[in-house]
DNA sequence: ATGAATTCGTCGGTAAGTCCAACGATCACC
DNA sequence: GGTGATCGTTGGACTTACCGACGAATTCAT
């Protein structure tokens, strides 16, 4: 209950945003537990959608994930019978990494959850504020639009 | 350069979120690597000047950090002579954590390279739209003030 | 005052996440 | 057709966060 004020770190934006963030994965990963996936799963799942059958290396590359540990994700993916990876004929050594009926369904389910947990996150902020939030995040984190 | 779209995912505060947070963290790690100083070295030394002459447990809730953690940080800091623990005369199981005048010295170099880090990652933005942005993270980062 | 419960600093280990180096196989280029 | 680059994959190093347990010391209840 007491708490103190420290003023210092608490104004610098860097270690707020590292606190949000914090939370924010926090609420995601509960609400995706319930469906029993992890962030990056479902972070893979949704770029495969939106990619169609693309290469690994386009994947990783897309959401700023390692080739190494891409494949162990696709790994647990495709064991649950969420995506396929088939050879790629015009370039044998790329797989075509494409979405089963099974991952687009779960995949639906997943983003409900997600989104409620941004619902949950963003709560403190009224519409109009977590259009413009969102907006200064995608200027802030770098991402090329 | 090709960036391909993945509306989904970029859409998510919390995906947004979690990226701008990795960019925040890094600029201001290597800013404090100048220094030899690591995020949480820098965060401890600013919260003991903050709150004085300050036990391990306090210090620990105040910055939400492992009292595990905080002991290999004090260490840190206190062989580099910027902290030193003395024992708590009232409560002998109490550390009494301070300041040093080289930590007081370092930790001034510290807080001008972080806020040139965050002056960097908050570029894209007008000095109305950082004072907001901060305010709507003060709100959403979950830190009672 | 004496015993029980709590808090303190410290040590231990686990699990997850991030990053880099290298390899065989395949492709692109000139 | 030989060289360099890219693909998927494997291995390992490094960091971070998190939880449990312990002796020492304090507080609280009786």
């Amino acid at each position: 209950m007491s708490e103190a004020p420290l003023p210092a770190i608490r104004s610098l934006p860097s270690w707020l945003l590292g606190r949000a963030a914090a939370r924010g994965r926090t609420l995601v990963a509960e609400a995706l537990a319930e469906e029993d996936m992890r962030m990056w799963h479902h972070v893979v799942l949704s770029a495969v959608r939106d990619l169609g059958p693309v290469a690994q290396a386009d994947l990783g590359r897309g959401i700023g994930l390692d080739p190494k540990d891409l494949v162990g994700i696709l790994d647990d993916l495709q064991s649950a019978d969420l995506v396929v990876r088939e050879p790629d004929p015009k370039d044998r050594r790329k797989n075509a990494v494409s979405l089963t009926a099974r991952g687009a369904r779960l995949l639906k389910r997943c983003e409900k959850a997600a989104r409620a947990a941004n619902d949950e996150l963003l709560a403190p902020l009224s519409a109009a504020e977590r259009e413009q939030f969102t907006d200064m995040l995608r200027r802030i984190s770098g991402t090329a639009g």
